[in-house]
DNA sequence: CCATAATTTCAATAATTGTTGAGATATTGA
DNA sequence: TCAATATCTCAACAATTATTGAAATTATGG
């Protein structure tokens, strides 16, 4: 997803807070099941209140999405918004300058290469 | 550089201003020459002290560095911090998940190859 | 339909962050 | 040394953002 400035301000403000901070962290590890809103509260020590306002706040900025599940609502980390914020860092806020993108690369091959392709992944 | 938490929530709301920014985004593409602080404020539309609030916030992030030279104060780009943010949001905070990585990945090819490289950036 | 569970909403308050203008510092050239 | 330039610092105020607890909403099983 491209992320226009505005949207990025948000982004970014949403991140800039532990509690949430936390949460979407906790979200990327839970993957597309999610969790479901009080399951996150305990999860960071928020009263109900404090984490359905911090949740809210993550899902305006496109972070992350929820889905009623009976009783619960269930909260899940948006991929796209998450890798349309890396983006606009690298593209827009960064200009592309290979300082930047050079390490990016190799954090990609590194995290997302099977085990033990890593050698020759340019090579077949 | 590699970032903890403190240092990405901090950099995270160093970025979520609009006036700092742009002033990110300005000293990106002044480049290691860099701006001075008046410059950079005129850039921005910011008077002087609101100016000087901004980029010391912006250093103490990280983001940026400053030099004097004569009776000017020149504000660059920190290059090591920036690329540390986005090894933060793709490593700890969206734990390598390939969503994240792959088109973080493919912009990394877009901005950083030589022109009429990307075809077969693989194949030499 | 009722009692309960999960979550959100709201208003009051607290805490953090941003703006402004006046004055303080540092540097230079005359 | 003096006047001028560039920038920073500080305190007062304004604005935004976060926390709290109570009450409202939505859904479910009995």
């Amino acid at each position: 997803m491209k992320l226009e400035e505005p949207q990025a301000l948000n982004a970014f403000g949403a991140l800039s807070q532990e509690t949430r901070l936390r949460m979407v962290r906790i979200l990327v590890q839970a993957g597309p099941e999610g969790m479901a809103a009080g399951a996150i509260g305990d999860a960071v020590d928020a009263s109900s209140s404090s984490a359905s306002f911090h949740l809210a706040h993550l899902e305006r900025a496109g972070l992350i999405q929820s889905r009623r599940e009976s009783r619960s609502i269930i909260y899940s980390a948006n991929f796209e918004g998450l890798s349309g914020l890396v983006e606009f860092l690298m593209r827009d806020c960064c200009s592309g300058h290979p300082e930047v993108c050079i390490p990016a690369a190799a954090v990609a091959v590194e995290c997302c290469m099977p085990a033990g392709a890593k050698e020759n992944a340019c090579a077949r």
